[in-house]
DNA sequence: AGCACGCCGACT
DNA sequence: GTCGGCGTGCTC
């Protein structure tokens, strides 16, 4: 490796094209030379295509056949460290390097020349009549000292109309002037007063900022239930990066959150910070990943896919709601943003803060290894006890068919209802009801397309694929055997636990917050808002309740199925249950009021139920581990999915076999293969998929085994191949 | 990824 | 004869 960081105009450079080609290619140094790392544009047969300078040409080219770059693009060449956390998290994914890039390249505009915007400055000139609208323009200048606005903000401050501002140009009172549409964002300050810290939140926060000043990489883990304060905590680690002259990532996993989280930012640095994800605009993610290269935003809030800006100098990265399964990219470039950020910060020496209440078992199993540093937040706001937490037996619950609420939770509920407070129930599922079944035949309604079974959505008054979207009416006739009037809906969804609420509590308010009731991430917001405020009596809610919003008179919670999930093949399942109501029972008596939490179950006696009722959070986690250590699955051995697609099964499955034929290099590193099978879901937009399961020791060389396995395939057809290494979910 | 090249079946 | 299907290979 030479220590070559700028190459002479002519001289050959390695370029890492997105293109999907898997090595790269020789091209001359461009006029004025280039820097390792710069982004440029190359041709590429007829085509200009996007690149990073990787390195020195590798000098296996024809000199006559070598082409020019043709221009270095106006960005902070990558940094060096970026180029090894893309390596590395290329390999670990086993994803092609330009796929890499392309996600480190998302930005629109990016080959563009920086886009210039008109702003405005006081001028020489002297308006020959000054009228009232004139002055309060110049006075708001004059206010903001050497300030520019552009003309539209001008106008807004100085509350005139622009044709004000435009007679003021032309009097030569204001003088125009180009200047890039990117700007810095405004300076977070972190000696702006924190709130006050309990004793327990100060010293967990001295111990972040510590680690964040050692310039150091370390990971932590910060757990603390529930308005234990974790933001207060892992904010003042953000101040300590900002004091350092580091830059600070926070992630978290649903872009409804941000909103709530910026204002508290705000709140605490006097400005807010940049915000990334993909709901954002073309010019507003430009202005980021500009900025963010120069150094020039301070701290970034965003969702996973952030972890790939050219960070100047990152010195923390908080990942909030570790365990959270949203951090599991599930299509193109499969990878679990909790453990690429542990990777990216350990390649540019910075501090990661994994942030929960109920962490992923990974994660605990780092802590209690002693690979993670642990802070636990034990103390809580106002009433310092966890909720009564009960299991409600359904076995000897007098249930009508078709009715979910327990007469022992619909009772818990008549009495906050007379109290004034509020009730929480909880079920995951969308939709009325999951299954339309025929009661003549038993024939269930299937996606056309996949082999998923559609939902009714009443509220629509069609069924849905939540696999792939599609809908259709309900139909009247089964479409298997014919007979009219049969259809009937099975089990419970959402919006027909709202119309049993609403039948057994005619009077009350009802609130439902499903992620497919709102348009918007908005909207969605605005209702938490008036929930919070008191405005419903009863909020039904699907996974969306359990991502910390701040109810402050709910008093109880009712979790509708506590069963779903336990059962099924999926090995995180009883961890996934386990945090969800956690999670959820967190959510009861926040403010002062007692709460209680009360789970629906037929199998009350299971060791889940029982950990979770019991409080008791490190007995469940060991016993866990021990079952998963036993069966030599993560995090105690390691895991790989392979999933072929295509429209022929009878190929897939040729391919699938073939592969298991030929598991030479698999088989060399002790791993076991299994399938292949039909993936769970078998059918995806009329491609079947067949699934291979891999499985081997914590310490053996996966990627490479399956990198070897899968190297001489050559695919035919429209059969496709994707590694999902450390599958998250089986489905 | 695109795009050209090229080798076989179905037409003018 | 030639148009066009898409399988195969190349791009510095």
């Amino acid at each position: 490796m030479s220590g070559q960081e700028f190459f002479q105009a002519g001289e050959r450079v390695g370029v890492q094209t997105t293109q999907p080609l898997d090595r790269l290619l020789d091209y001359r140094a461009p006029e004025g030379g280039c820097f390792l790392g710069a982004y440029v544009e190359v041709p590429l047969g007829p085509r200009k295509v996007l690149g990073v300078v990787w390195g020195p040409g590798a000098g296996d080219f024809d000199s006559a056949k070598l082409r020019s770059v043709i221009r270095v693009l106006d960005v902070a060449p990558m940094r060096t460290e970026m180029r090894q956390f893309l390596g590395k998290a290329a390999d670990y994914t086993l994803t092609p390097m330009p796929a890499m890039l392309r996600l480190a390249t998302r930005a629109p505009g990016l080959s563009d020349p920086p886009s210039m915007r008109k702003i405005l400055r006081r001028g020489e000139g002297t308006p020959d009549r000054m009228t009232d609208a004139r002055r309060r323009v110049l006075e708001v200048l004059e206010q903001y000292g050497g300030l520019a606005f552009t003309p539209r903000e001008l106008a807004d401050m100085a509350d005139v109309t622009p044709s004000v501002v435009k007679g003021l140009v032309k009097q030569g009172a204001l003088r125009e002037e180009e200047a890039p549409r990117d700007t810095p964002y405004p300076h977070l300050d972190p000696e702006l007063p924190s709130k006050q810290l309990t004793e327990d939140q100060a010293r967990a926060a001295a111990a972040l900022a510590e680690g964040v000043r050692s310039g150091r990489y370390g990971t932590t883990l910060l757990k603390g239930v529930t308005g234990s304060g974790k933001t207060e905590v892992y904010l003042e680690a953000v101040a300590a990066a900002l004091r350092a002259g580091r830059q600070a990532l926070v992630l978290l996993p649903e872009i409804a959150l941000t909103a709530e989280f910026l204002t508290r930012v705000e709140a605490r640095f006097g400005a807010k910070p940049a915000e990334w994800h993909s709901g954002a605009t073309m010019t507003e993610r430009r202005r980021v990943w500009k900025m963010v290269g120069q150094g020039a935003a301070q701290l970034v809030i965003g969702a996973r896919s952030a972890l790939f800006l050219p960070f100047r100098d990152l010195g923390l990265i908080i990942v909030d709601e570790e365990h959270d399964t949203s951090y599991k990219q599930e299509d193109g470039v499969l990878y679990n943003a909790r453990d690429m950020a542990v990777l990216r910060a350990a390649m540019c020496s910075a501090q990661v803060v994994l942030a929960s209440a109920t962490p992923s078992l990974e994660t605990w199993a780092n802590a209690e290894a002693g690979k993670y540093q642990r802070l636990d937040l034990t103390s809580r706001f106002g009433a310092s006890v966890l909720p009564e937490m009960r299991a409600v037996d359904m076995r000897s619950e007098d249930l009508l068919p078709s009715t979910w609420i327990s007469p022992t939770l619909k009772q818990a509920m008549k009495l906050r209802l007379e109290r004034g407070e509020q009730s929480l129930l909880f079920l995951n599922r969308r939709g009325f009801a999951p299954v339309t079944i025929c009661r003549a035949c038993g024939a269930q309604v299937a996606c056309d397309h996949c082999d998923a079974r559609m939902v009714e959505h009443r509220f629509m008054k069609r069924l849905m694929c939540h696999q792939c979207g599609e809908t259709k009416p309900v139909p009247e006739v089964c479409p298997s055997c014919e007979v009219e009037g049969k259809m009937a809906p099975v089990g419970p969804g959402i919006e027909r636990l709202a119309e049993e609420a609403t039948s057994l509590f005619p009077e009350a308010r009802i609130a439902v917050l499903s992620s497919d009731l709102f348009g918007s991430a908005r909207a969605l917001k605005t209702r938490i808002e008036e929930i919070a405020k008191g405005e419903a009596d009863i909020i039904l809610g699907t996974q969306l309740v359990a991502k910390g919003h701040n109810f402050p008179m709910l008093t109880l919670v009712g979790v509708i199925d506590a069963d779903l999930g336990l059962q099924g093949s999926d090995l995180r399942a009883a961890e996934r249950t386990f945090q969800l109501m956690r999670q959820v029972a967190g959510r009861a008596g926040r403010a002062e009021r007692p709460g209680e939490a009360l789970m629906q179950t037929f199998q009350p006696e299971h060791p889940v139920i029982r950990a979770i009722l019991s409080g008791d959070e490190e007995s469940f986690w060991k016993a866990e581990a021990a079952e998963r250590q036993a069966a030599g699955v993560p995090p105690y051995g390691r895991m790989a999915g392979i999933i072929l697609s295509g429209s022929d099964l009878a190929a897939v499955f040729d391919l699938g076999n073939a592969m298991a034929r030929n598991d030479g290099p698999l088989r060399q590193i002790g791993a076991q293969l299994f399938g292949p099978a039909p993936a769970p879901i078998a059918r995806v937009r009329g491609r079947h998929r067949v699934r291979l399961l891999v499985k081997a020791a914590k310490g053996a060389p996966l990627q490479e085994a399956i990198a070897r396995w899968t190297a001489p395939l050559r695919l035919k057809g429209d059969l496709r191949l994707s590694i999902d290494i450390d599958p998250q979910s089986f489905f």
